[in-house]
DNA sequence: AAAACGGGGCT
DNA sequence: AGCCCAGTTTT
């Protein structure tokens, strides 16, 4: 009797999960989260591995978990709090919405995490990743959890060289990984096949010689191991140009809250403004944006007040996100007197505050702003030692 | 389907 | 300095 194409692929994904369970119990990392079965735990893990590197997170999970021991810490918790323990980590509306969910699974599940697909794909935040993150890792249910590291292993194993990024593509790839997953341990292998993206199967120079996979691999096979996965051409940055204020009052300076829900949202910055093509000169738009400061009320006497007021140029950065560059520069409005009589008066349009050096840090801010807040508190130290 | 959304590592 | 990496939501 012939075996069909159907029972050769099967017993290939059978050979595929024991080869990579029995891989990993070898030689897998000992990572916090795995030291746990809490959904909780396992959620706050794969949202933070979200884009995010295994060795960045490691610090952040464990501090946010002494923190925030279980749903309904988190739920309960300030916005402010939650945006402190993610501060550096990036794409802050994941911390959002990890919140959000928490409300909902306080709310609506008596402050558990759902085992149920829809349930759980319904929570803030929770995307195709996630869920089956979530559902196989922490409830052993064999559902695919397809992340960068598992488009890659598997379009390299299957010599796929279509576009990973090509939705049919990666359907294709989930119904392979969930196929396998029936195969085997679901807890055990998506960690498997994640883990063999993260140390054998690297972008890279993939280490093929001692990939436990190597024999039935077609990328290997053809010699592409190294060119897949393909994806589509990216679309070019954005690049703006940012022209910031550092206003100081003695040990203070000023800042702003950025409003919440757009770019590094609820977060604090310098003052500033944010240009697509500058119009003019960028002490201009300082001079202007300063002026907006001191406009209570839409009166013009403030903007004429400060017309002879001049801006030096204090200091440069540059930051690239992933849709866009900022180049930003700081503005320093001198000729004013910070010390008594016409202090500026500011009216601010944003949430605002005077910042002094040592509580920094009960702020949250953007790395960009972190690195020119430290330069300009360093140049100001050096000016300081030469009185 | 494409764009918005951070930060870090590698070359 | 420039390129690569990588999930969810919104438009």
């Amino acid at each position: 009797m012939g075996r069909s194409v159907i029972d050769i692929v099967q017993e290939s994904l059978a050979a595929f999960a024991h080869t990579l369970e029995a891989w990993y119990a070898q030689s897998s990392r000992d990572l916090p989260w795995r030291h746990t079965g809490d959904p909780y735990a396992i959620l706050v893990s794969e949202t933070m591995l979200q884009q995010t590197r295994v060795e960045t997170v490691i610090p952040y999970y464990l501090r946010f978990m002494e923190r925030f021991r279980t749903p309904r810490h988190l739920a309960d918790a300030e916005m402010d709090d939650v945006l402190k323990m993610w501060e550096g980590l990036g794409y802050y509306r994941r911390a959002r919405n990890l919140k959000a969910a928490m409300e909902v699974v306080r709310d609506r599940h008596a402050g558990r995490i759902p085992d149920e697909p829809d349930e759980l794909k319904a929570l803030p935040g929770i995307g195709p990743y996630t869920l089956g993150a979530v559902l196989s890792i922490a409830f052993n249910q064999p559902h695919p959890a397809v992340d960068g590291n598992v488009l890659r292993v598997m379009s390299r194993y299957r010599g796929i060289e279509e576009p990973v990024d090509l939705p049919t593509v990666k359907r294709r790839i989930e119904q392979e990984v969930a196929e396998a997953l029936r195969h085997g341990t679901p807890r055990v292998l998506t960690q498997a096949i994640m883990e063999l993206g993260a140390l054998v199967c690297v972008p890279n120079r993939p280490h093929c010689d001692v990939c436990p996979l190597a024999e039935s691999c077609a990328a290997r096979d053809r010699g592409l191991a190294h060119t897949l996965p393909n994806r589509l051409p990216k679309r070019a940055r954005r690049r703006q140009t940012v022209v910031a204020l550092w206003i100081t009052r003695g040990d203070s300076f000023w800042a702003e809250r950025r409003p919440d829900g757009g770019l590094l949202g609820g977060m604090w910055q310098l003052p500033a403004v944010e240009l697509d093509e500058p119009s003019a000169s960028l002490e201009s738009h300082a001079r202007s944006r300063l002026a907006e400061l001191c406009l209570g009320h839409g009166q013009g006497e403030a903007v004429r007040e400060f017309q002879p007021v001049h801006f030096e140029r204090v200091c440069e950065a540059s930051h690239g996100f992933t849709h866009l560059d900022w180049t930003v520069v700081v503005f320093a409005p001198v000729g004013y007197d910070q010390t008594e009589g016409q202090r500026l008066e500011l009216h601010p349009s944003h949430e605002g505050a005077w910042v002094s050096f040592e509580e920094i840090s009960n702020f949250v801010w953007p790395k960009v702003y972190q690195d020119v807040v430290r330069q300009l508190i360093a140049r100001n130290a050096k000016q300081l030692t030469l009185f």
